[in-house]
DNA sequence: AGCGAATAAGTGCATATGCACCTATTATGA
DNA sequence: TCATAATAGGTGCATATGCACTTATTCGCT
């Protein structure tokens, strides 16, 4: 790869053609989007969707969890604390001591339920800006900047 | 951070459909990617972008600058901090004592051309993982996502 | 049984993010 | 001129993010 952008001046490259800019300041005007049409449930977006992957499968492991959300460990654990502090979250145990099953509770399934209908506000919202073609275009290539190229 | 793994919800919606899960599943894979590209630099992502901006501009309110990055201003005083504490980067007054002049100190801008060639790298990367074509059409879209709709 | 490797998860540190609320300064108008 | 609005910016709080390092438990092998 000789060229694989085209830096006109000597002060810096065009943010604009940055893939990691563009990528974090969409991300905070969809959050912010997202956030908005989640609040009457009480709920931030990142935690709705870690919400809504727990309330449909069986109790899994912090580092499964952290796979399938393609999140950092760590991260997965602090991010499940305001979970398991509002009762929606529980954290439990198995015959390996050292595996943390965590799963939705009866509590955090309804407010996922509650809050599916405003997740669609803010989903349809974009859905409507871009149309649904490009914006299915958009998540593809997303998708394929995420995968893993070994997967 | 982990391999990503197919997400199949039976009960919620497909967070693989979620505009907002995706985008952040891409920003935690793509900000790791920039960030360790641009470790030997000293540089979050995130700093190289603010500072590769600063560098090639007059110094500017705040507020402007946080419009220009299209990032709430009170997160971009916080962003200023480590860029001021290394030296990169300078605050300073003008008749009207409410505002602060951001700009990029010498240091400033010579981390942000000793931070290019890495930031090529990591651009580079993405490009041939996805292609020109289809990199050009994702950001595209994550600016249409971006733009404000009034213009 | 017992030792070392592997596995699962948590902590410390630093940064990133934004809302609600606050202070300081400047502009405006009766 | 002075009260008030408008403007520029900062703080408190809570969450999000991930690397380096640590702890606890189990596995594998001898």
């Amino acid at each position: 790869m000789t060229e694989p952008t085209h830096v006109k001046d000597t002060t810096g490259p065009d943010i604009a053609l940055c893939a990691h800019a563009t990528l974090r300041r969409a991300m905070r005007v969809i959050s912010q989007s997202y956030d908005a049409a989640l609040k009457p449930a009480g709920l931030k977006a990142t935690q709705f969707t870690v919400l809504a992957v727990i309330a449909g499968r069986d109790p899994m492991p912090m580092t499964r969890l952290a796979e399938i959300l393609v999140m950092d460990r760590t991260t997965l654990t602090r991010n499940l604390k305001p979970l398991v502090a509002k009762g929606w979250t529980e954290i439990g145990r198995e015959r390996d001591e050292r595996v943390r099953l965590v799963s939705a509770t009866g509590a955090g399934k309804a407010v996922v339920a509650e809050a599916i209908p405003l997740w669609r506000q803010a989903q349809g919202q974009v859905e409507r800006r871009l149309g649904a073609d490009r914006l299915s275009a958009l998540l593809g290539g997303l998708r394929a900047l995420t995968e893993d190229p070994r997967g």
